[in-house]
DNA sequence: TGTAAAGTGTCAAATAGATGACTTAAAGTC
DNA sequence: GACTTTAAGTCATCTATTTGACACTTTACA
């Protein structure tokens, strides 16, 4: 009926309309050109609109463009015949020939060189190409879909991208925004990937305190909903309680904000006591010792307003360890 | 129960914080970022990493990217078949088939170029690779650990490493000190290393005077670990006495010392640390107790000349605790 | 150089401390 | 009101720390 995000994208109203868009195209065999930010998930949305397509069960090829070298990106489009070039001691078909029936998803291709950019174009108009240092020409049925997160009007200005491809590459232009500019998908996103990696690493699932969730929807995410999955992931591992307070937040998050300790009350840098202070005080070790322990849980437990299951927390300690104390020292 | 540093790695709170991430990290398969200078120290963080690990009855392998020539390094990763290239005389496994079951350590992550970046975070994230020349896909199951000593952020942005990779790794990333930052590393490693080259050359024990102990804590250790090493070897070779007196030293580290900074005379009054202080520190109750006693115990023996029945008097303890104490504590 | 005094290291028994499992109580939530 | 969540208290168990006793070495000095 309507078209299915395939795995979790968002619900944000920019989304949504998006799906809208998607729904209609995904039947039909259109290149389509999305743009976004990197880590946007513009992998994720093509290959869920490869599934709502009537292609679904031909093959679905993605290949980065950016991530391979420019000598060999030809041969990985196109395939070689045997002797090609120095290394080519076989034939090999390329992702145009794998992805037959299906769909090929064209990332960075805002990296392509001019060369290859014709080649492409052919493709695309006559469905037809051949392989490197082979003579056949080869006919596929493959739907194309191209991704960049360059601009790609501009690179036609500067002469780095053929207008004609643009064109036929930009028949449906979809714009994916930045995870920044869709609030709600934040934490729909953040539960669903701690979740994951909760489930994956068999701890009992975690919560976001308020605090955090202020920070999280604050933060601008350059790195968008890769380097979200990302902090998930470490917070699964290093996040000791139940709930994700403030400081199970990556640095990164924190400094951003502008807030980089929470009671910068203090001024003077803290300095360990010495030996002179303890013999000042005319102490022994373990009295010295006894004491600054008593005056941290005293703080503790004024800071967690008496509730001792806080406080223990925040001395990094177990809580029952932290009644046989108060019930030793008597506090 | 806690992390074992396996071999000596140091034991300033700057390492301790770390020792106690790992402890986290050490029980899962995540990938970690290990970064810092040169000489840090990290393929020893790693290895301990690895012994604490579930997988420490496999293997561990380190591969040195930045060591190996480009043209090389793919086939010492991911092996080769016969005929793969000129010199592939016979097939061979790469490092990612002999890890297997274990730990693999990309030693200076940054040299990768961006072909092999992409094989790399497809093992990472579908545990598969083919030989070079193969066409055979194989699947392993490896915990990679990465390490640079670049700032792969930096690198991302300049487009020399990828964005996803970078993320793949980044998971739980871990920043090593340099020894100009662990004082109290300085002295323990010092000894340790100086121990062991005596012991190697079959020569007693050495002692450094307290000018020297200075001069060492001062110096920058541009060279971190690896030159402390060096250092002491040179010194377990050179010095005639038993005591390591300053005309000892490599004038490197005397030359540097133009730079002392006076140390700083305590005029205020003393007060007890505060809960502030602690949590700034990021340490639990136990860590603050035991750091502050180890401060203490050190400055006694200062105070009595390595003479531990004094100390244990100043101390207010019982000899036979201070030395139990001592030995714990490693101090 | 012989001897007392001071210092060291080890070990096993005693003591103290930390923690998980279990129970109960109170505070929210639907 | 039934149910869930959160906090608190107790206790047996396990671990860590302390300390006295013993044996040995070094130092001081008569």
């Amino acid at each position: 009926m309507s078209f299915d995000p395939c795995g979790i994208l968002g619900k944000s109203p920019a989304l949504t309309q998006l799906f809208k868009i998607l729904e209609k195209v995904a039947p039909t065999d259109t290149t389509v050109l999305v743009t976004g930010e990197s880590g946007t998930g513009k992998e994720l949305l093509v290959r869920a609109l490869h599934k709502n397509s009537p292609r679904h069960k031909g093959p679905f090829v993605p290949v980065n463009c950016g991530a391979i070298p420019k000598e060999l990106l030809e041969s990985e489009l196109f395939g070689h015949e045997k002797g090609a070039f120095t290394h080519a001691i076989r034939s090999r078909p390329g992702c145009f020939e794998l992805a037959n029936g299906g769909t090929i998803f064209l990332d960075e291709i805002g990296e392509l060189d001019l060369s290859l950019q014709v080649k492409i174009l052919r493709v695309i108009q006559e469905k037809e190409f051949e392989r490197v240092g082979g003579t056949q020409t080869k006919k596929v049925d493959v739907r194309i879909v191209a991704a960049t997160n360059r601009n790609l009007e501009e690179e036609v200005k500067k002469g780095n991208f053929r207008e004609d491809l643009f064109y036929r590459l930009n028949v449906i232009p979809i714009e994916l925004p930045p995870l920044r500019e869709r609030g709600e998908d934040i934490l729909l996103l953040a539960n669903f990937f701690l979740e994951k990696f909760c489930t994956l690493k068999n701890r009992p699932p975690l919560s976001f305190s308020p605090e955090v969730k202020e920070l999280l929807l604050n933060y601008s995410w350059p790195g968008n909903v890769r380097e979200l999955e990302n902090f998930m992931e470490r917070i699964s591992i290093l996040c000791e309680n139940e709930r994700v307070e403030i400081e199970d937040l990556p640095e990164k998050i924190l400094k951003e904000q502008g807030l980089n300790q929470p009671k910068p009350q203090k001024t003077e840098a803290f300095t360990f006591p010495s030996l002179q202070d303890m013999l000042q005080l005319k102490m022994d070790l373990k009295t010295f010792l006894e004491t600054i322990e008593n005056k941290l849980i005293t703080e503790a437990l004024e800071e967690s307003k008496g509730v001792k299951n806080k406080a223990a927390n925040i001395l990094g300690i177990k809580r029952t360890t932290l009644i046989e104390k108060i019930k030793k020292k008597e506090l």
